[in-house]
DNA sequence: AAAATAACTAACTTTTAGGTAGGTAAGTTA
DNA sequence: TAACTTACCTACCTAAAAGTTAGTTATTTT
């Protein structure tokens, strides 16, 4: 009904973006895993083991969350001991490269 | 003495850079103070006004820790009331477009 | 029958991030 | 001389993130 273009509305949605952002890469152990899981899917306990000092519980949390944003999706086979895989998703494949590119902005701030 | 590459010291640096690259950008404000010093210097009252949803404490907090950091500097005009201007570094204004690039991510990801 | 396996869950503690409410300095303006 | 201004600081509190330890499940292997 109202064309005029609210900057409130434009101001709140690249807020809301921002924050989707940093939820997919703030937390300790999120980068770690996504880019474990950049070149092919891996199973929970070859994660584990790529990254050892991440505890057992914030490892499940972080991967559940990271399903839940869709980055990444998890799948289960019906096998005993349990087999699961976690791979990146398309759109996950989709923003890899840029993740790729973040650390750019730590080496250049390195011992200074 | 020893040409050999040795891969944990690989890793540890490579963690090391993923470690400052989160450093910098993580936490709830730091990208939005990062952004709204990207074209000019600002004074802290601007800051405040410009992201009046963060409390003072911590914007001062944060103007400081990216100080420290490097990637933004203060200057100090010896007057009453102060004025301090804050703005990025030379290092600050080289990863500003990255900065810039982030949001992408977040793009791809909304509403899904 | 006991032990091993892999991927979890649950209860609890510690650590870190962020927020609230108040105070301070020292000139300037009314 | 009282009130105002700006950029801080301090002590305290709450909430969120991360870590620790100890189960659980349901087959398979020994």
């Amino acid at each position: 009904m109202n064309e005029q273009i609210n900057p409130q509305i434009q101001a709140d949605s690249r807020q809301l973006i921002l924050k989707k952002t940093l939820d997919i890469i703030c937390g300790k152990w999120r980068l770690y895993i996504l880019y474990q899981l950049g070149t092919e899917p891996r199973r929970y306990g070859e994660l584990r083991r790529l990254i050892p000092e991440v505890s057992e519980k914030v490892l499940i949390q972080e991967l559940k969350a990271l399903t839940n944003l869709g980055v990444i999706e998890k799948k289960s086979y019906n096998e005993v001991p349990p087999r699961v895989e976690y791979s990146l998703t398309q759109k996950g494949r989709q923003v890899y490269p840029t993740l790729l590119k973040l650390t750019s902005i730590g080496e250049v701030f390195m011992d200074a």
